[in-house]
DNA sequence: TCACCAAGTCACCTGTAAGTGACATTTTTT
DNA sequence: AAAAAATGTCACTTACAGGTGACTTGGTGA
């Protein structure tokens, strides 16, 4: 029985992560993490409080939703096209690696809470930035403008749902969504989409 | 204190569906549900079984899955944008205002049972209609008719996902998601994705 | 060396959900 | 009218989650 407080922490992360990962959020209780710890329950209690402040803390620790930007380091930032495609391709494969940030997502859909909007609350900064840069540059009509927005919109909420479904579901319209093969064909599908959008958007009309 | 089976049922299933739209599934449970009908819990065990009994005889009374077809019975069916168009729109306001049918979408996200599993094959089968008879009609290379089906997949999980989140966050990607102005700029976005897309399918080679 | 505090252990309370057995009362059947 | 079956009530067990108080043990500084 060693007393290390760090120890005992790292093991109480650890447990919390491993749970989030195979159950989710709603699934997540005190007892259960200090059982997979391996941990007395008091300790969780005594060095983070109550269950929302533990996953405050688990928060913190980790880097669970990627500023987009990061995705596009080496590909040519002035194409907004394959910027485009760069971003939504390469938050979706993140999401389809990363079970935690895909529970969090997950989470966001159930619940409403402190942490989930401030989680939601960062992305949206994020999300909002691809989208002016293209109004930017494209100085499109103000009917044009909204079309960024909305479609914007879909075609990411279209990639978040499908990364979320594959969890529970195989076949989505008539796509394999659990296997890589069908996730290139995803990728085909959104650079052909993403191209149609940009044609049309930059047609004179 | 009247003895009538039928009306218990229907108590019993009022509460089901009054508790699903509030909570969802996650929260259900035979005593919440025995509590807010104002039943003993015991009749709910000998009139269904357990919960997953109960849950399936509450779906079985309603039609919360609605057959696609039935947005399109007043446009012109030979039009395949203005088809595609109705049925994502569609669905996506049917859902909007059909708190059940939401909630069993969620509930389909979080976990995989017997019963959404069932849902889910009925609804799988309904999507792939639409985009075999765009593949059918426009006789198109192996290239674009994989492009439908993801396409495709990504624009209605884009919908469903929107409505969901609409539940927990207001602002999406510069969107208002809550409102039905938000709405409206969401299917403005959507018809001018779905030209793009057809522009682009149909455009030569 | 001793005292003190932090780290860890143990036992307990409360609340609530799932599920069951036994009973009482009403309705239906014979 | 008596028996049988169905409807509804009550009380109980089991299990497990959240949460707390009191204890023990080890390390550290005076």
């Amino acid at each position: 029985m060693e007393r290390n407080k760090e120890e005992t922490k790292k093991k109480i992360f650890d447990a919390t992560g491993k749970l989030i990962a195979k159950n989710g959020f709603h699934a997540l209780g005190i007892n259960a993490v200090a059982r997979e710890a391996g941990v007395d329950k008091v300790l969780i209690y005594r060095y983070f409080g109550k269950l929302p402040d533990l996953l405050k803390a688990f928060m913190d620790e980790g880097n669970f939703w990627p500023d987009p930007e990061d995705f596009i380091t080496d590909c040519d930032k002035t194409n907004l096209r394959e910027t485009s495609f760069t971003i939504f391709s390469g938050y979706a494969s993140f999401l389809r690696k990363n079970s935690i940030s895909r529970e969090i997502f997950r989470w966001e859909i159930i619940e409403r809470n402190e942490l989930t909007e401030m989680i939601a609350a960062v992305r949206e900064s994020h999300g909002v930035r691809l989208t002016e840069s293209i109004k930017k540059t494209l100085e499109l009509s103000s009917e044009k403008a909204i079309a960024v927005d909305s479609v914007s919109a879909i075609i990411i909420s279209g990639l978040y749902y499908l990364v979320l479904r594959s969890k529970t579901v195989d076949m989505f319209s008539g796509v394999d969504i659990s296997s890589d093969s069908g996730w290139n064909e995803i990728n085909t599908g959104l650079k052909f989409m993403i191209d149609a959008f940009f044609d049309k958007l930059e047609a004179k009309s």
